[in-house]
DNA sequence: CTAGAAGCTCACATCAATGTCAGAGGCAAG
DNA sequence: CTTGCCTCTGACATTGATGTGAGCTTCTAG
């Protein structure tokens, strides 16, 4: 399929499609008049750099991290599973912080509708 | 205390407690000579305002949140707590994201170790 | 009093991902 | 063949938080 369809199928723009491909994360093989060609792995893969993505991870670490995808152990393969380990703790004590501030936010959120509670019952008392 | 106290006690830049301010995240009183000067409540509100700039919060929802942590349930407070469950909601979506992320990469670090077993094996056997 | 550290404002720089525009070429349907 | 849509490259714009530097003032320690 030709850029367009890939950008439809994954709901990336061209734009960011070709700019994945500048930063080393998504390939594509040329027609002879320089178009690009992408076959359906990449309609997944593309999926998962926006997981990879939304995650907090940059292109550059994500690059580090997808070659693996592809053709698993290779010989940079320890390098990458390490890159992978860290990248996992990270978004783990990430995940963790989240929850905390969501907690946070519960706590506010409790309070002000205590406050407000406080704010009824003379008026219901 | 001065900014540079406060910057040094929240390890947030000089630079960024002025934005904040600019942003209306952050007040301060001015001296006669025009140094803003702060209490210890602004460190703990620093605190606060850091945990949900890396929960992914804008300047500016954040500054929708934050008055109610001062003076809570003013007139604006049902728009602002309406605006904190929305962002309680997001906030457990990315981290539901985040998740599976995560089982993602576990995944794709469970594919490479087996694989490195598979290479392993013929030369073990 | 003086030197150096710290504050002030204003403005421009940076980074990463993406938008957008321009100018040119490719491709399929009428 | 032409028309309209798609694609190409290359460049500049944008957004948000922050860095950085200039030029000036204020505070503090000796």
């Amino acid at each position: 399929m030709r850029i367009g369809e890939l950008a439809s199928r994954t709901g990336v723009s061209v734009r960011s499609l070709r700019y994945y491909e500048e930063q080393g994360l998504l390939t594509s093989t040329r027609s002879s008049s320089g178009q690009r060609h992408y076959t359906d792995n990449e309609v997944e893969r593309v999926a998962f750099i926006q997981r990879l993505y939304t995650a907090g991870l940059s292109s550059r670490t994500i690059a580090e991290l997808l070659p693996c995808t592809e053709s698993p152990s290779t010989e940079n393969s320890d390098a990458a599973l390490e890159r992978m380990a860290q990248e996992r703790d990270r978004l783990s004590a990430h995940i963790g912080d989240l929850i905390r501030t969501r907690d946070a936010l519960d706590g506010l959120m409790a309070v002000n509708r205590a406050h407000r509670e406080q704010l009824r019952v003379p008026l219901a008392g």
